[in-house]
DNA sequence: TTCGCACCGTTGTTTATGCAACTAATTTAA
DNA sequence: TTAAATTAGTTGCATAAACAACGGTGCGAA
């Protein structure tokens, strides 16, 4: 056992994601977005295809069920989106992006890219690459036994 | 703008830390070790360091005091630490470990190496460098401007 | 010496996650 | 065709984070 391992993998496990969470909510509210990281990952998913199930987006965002319901809740408090549900197939509910929705994605995504501009700009792409492949494999080493 | 590094920033955001903390809690329940992944991060500390102010804790764990206080809240409720008033500066309130903290240290130790090996073991010295230097300079990136 | 500022810890509120249990709708299979 | 299994979404409970506001303690400057 390395200790290098060790110091990546208590970097991976909650320091990266606090920070890059901290700094990217942080930037949201300087911006008036509104919108927390989370609800942000949803409304992503949205802008890219929108009218499509909770499950769905729960697949999408790597979240369970029950997480996604009251991410809905607090986008739907807020008017970014609505629940319609579907004809075809009653059991589920199709979320649709409001006008508000719709709107927010060109500011959203603006500042998300500065983020990311701040973030990883000074990377090579061997670097970047190298990176990646290892989150990957990482993922897939943990994926269900 | 790239697209890796967008691919790159939305796993470090999240996809990363929910999967290996999800992991990592699976096995602290197999283990039944009673503890969850963000209680651990604060008994290592502890395991390291006995008797330390909750606001050191807070330092070296990347929290805010609020988030402390909770945490030691249900560390104490469990019966692994407890506050003891810090005689010379009344402030402060140091965290002991009970006896049950302390032989928690030989198990838990043993089912993180074990998710460790299971997560990195098969990487080369070169990657494991590589990731560590990138995930270091993306902290750096994003302190406080 | 005491007044103001900084520091430590706590509490309240909102948001989010994991897990188990539940209802309703649909599909599979006997 | 009907009963069982599966799927979608919800609710309850415990844990955790961010942020603001607050009380108690310590300390340095006026």
């Amino acid at each position: 056992m390395q200790l290098g391992q060790q110091e990546l993998f208590s970097i991976l496990s909650g320091r990266i994601s606090t920070i890059i969470n901290r700094y990217l909510l942080s930037k949201f509210k300087e911006n008036n977005l509104g919108i927390t990281v989370e609800q942000w990952t949803v409304l992503a998913c949205l802008w890219q295809k929108d009218k499509v199930s909770q499950q769905a987006l729960s697949d999408m965002t790597y979240r369970d069920k029950p997480s996604m319901t009251r991410l809905i809740d607090n986008l739907e408090k807020y008017g970014l989106v609505v629940r319609i549900n579907d004809k075809v197939d009653r059991r589920n509910k199709l979320i649709h992006l409001t006008q508000k929705g719709i709107d927010l994605e060109k500011q959203a995504t603006k500042v998300v890219n500065e983020a990311v501009e701040r973030t990883l700009a000074k990377f090579s792409e061997r670097e970047i690459l190298t990176c990646k492949d290892v989150l990957y494999r990482v993922i897939a080493n943990l994926a269900v036994s």
